[in-house]
DNA sequence: TCCCGAAAATTGTTCGTCAAGTTATCTCAC
DNA sequence: GTGAGATAACTTGACGAACAATTTTCGGGA
């Protein structure tokens, strides 16, 4: 057996970093990406950009319409409500399901400690990364590829509303901690019911805050 | 405001036609579907063709690795675990949350009836339709596009897998036809717990059955 | 000010080309 | 004959240019 080589094309490093400059906020939201700016910009084919777009636009990190350029959807009520809606749905059932089979795996322990770790920290990229880790850490536990993989959809999209607000209104990163404390005690206790009413009262302070922010 | 029209670019029309020749097994699985042949067939440009398979990729109906064509997945055990494990985490859930809210649709209550019609027929494909039918129009009774989107890519991988049995092993249309009576009754009657509880019985019948084929 | 039409910008789609990687075939030594 | 290696054929990855269709922008009249 050869060792396997990682490789990745244009294509796939392109969609990867846009993702990542559209997830920091780096490209913000509401202005156009157009197939041409982001040709000139990597110094793609267009055609290559159009195909990057398009798999983020799949991934709802991009909104088009057609013959018209490509932005970054701007945060609004029914959506956060629509995306913690159908991430607790997942979560809640996913929370459930570890508790009855006691399964913590040993990254999500780690995801756990790495959240507390930094949440002393000021860097608020860095506690909404670890937050998606954990919470990611526990979904992959599950080891469904789909599951992790409709999950990831959705979390990303938060992870947008969440660089969108940035520091403004999120809960202090020791509450976070606690409430994340309180799912794993669940899980390992076998508690079912609890661990998944904990993990959704856990999404609702989160969509709360966001809800709070956008009214504002 | 004037009258909205409805237009399809070809990239979108030939998407749609792929899938559905997919869905139906016209597109056998494991023969190659490569660019140059979609392209010639459909009278497309191979960018258009290669769009057009890198979006059904994206929706799991067909697989590829770099500089190999791509194929329709085919059916094996692993992936039926993964599919219905992930559909049941969706599902459960949804069915407890309609039966908490006493939310049954007419469009539920139609699709349960159309599916009960067609259940004395012997047409396996508008069997498989009607019962894919009835439990998307249940998810889509709670209004989230997330989810709703999320259920659909992983019940149309799953509609790929009842394509390839055919008819072989699937329940008897009957049976079927009972267990969603007995989901909507535990929805109209508010019985949480009973929801899920039918709900997760109803997909393991299903996957057992698929699994049963598959070792034989 | 408001509306209309021309110009600019942008996407949709096609063609042709080359490079790079994979698969099939064929040959030659053994 | 058989296996290994070279060769050819096939396929995807990526690019550049081009034109049509559509949206947006903008300037000039009424």
């Amino acid at each position: 057996m050869a060792i396997q080589l990682v490789t990745q094309s244009v294509g796939d490093a392109l969609v990867t970093s846009l993702r990542e400059r559209i997830l920091a906020d780096e490209i913000t939201a509401g202005t156009a990406v157009t197939e041409a700016s982001v040709a000139t910009e990597y110094k793609v084919a267009r055609q290559t950009a159009k195909a990057g777009i398009e798999r983020l636009v799949g991934e709802g990190l991009l909104e088009r319409t057609a013959h018209r350029s490509a932005r970054v959807p701007l945060l609004d009520e029914t959506r956060v409500q629509d995306l913690y809606f159908a991430r607790g749905v997942i979560e809640v059932r996913a929370y459930e399901l570890l508790a009855s089979k006691r399964l913590l795996t040993p990254e999500a322990l780690t995801a756990h400690e790495a959240f507390q770790a930094c949440s002393t920290g000021s860097n608020v990229a860095d506690i909404v990364q670890a937050d998606v880790a954990f919470h990611r850490a526990l979904i992959d536990g599950l080891e469904s590829d789909r599951l992790s993989r409709a999950h990831s959809v959705i979390i990303n999209e938060i992870r947008l509303c969440l660089a969108q607000v940035q520091n403004a209104h999120l809960l202090a990163p020791a509450e976070i901690a606690e409430e994340h404390q309180t799912i794993i005690t669940a899980i390992r206790d076998g508690n079912v019911p609890r661990a998944g009413e904990v993990g959704l009262e856990h999404l609702r302070h989160a969509e709360r805050n966001l809800l709070e922010y956008l009214r504002r």
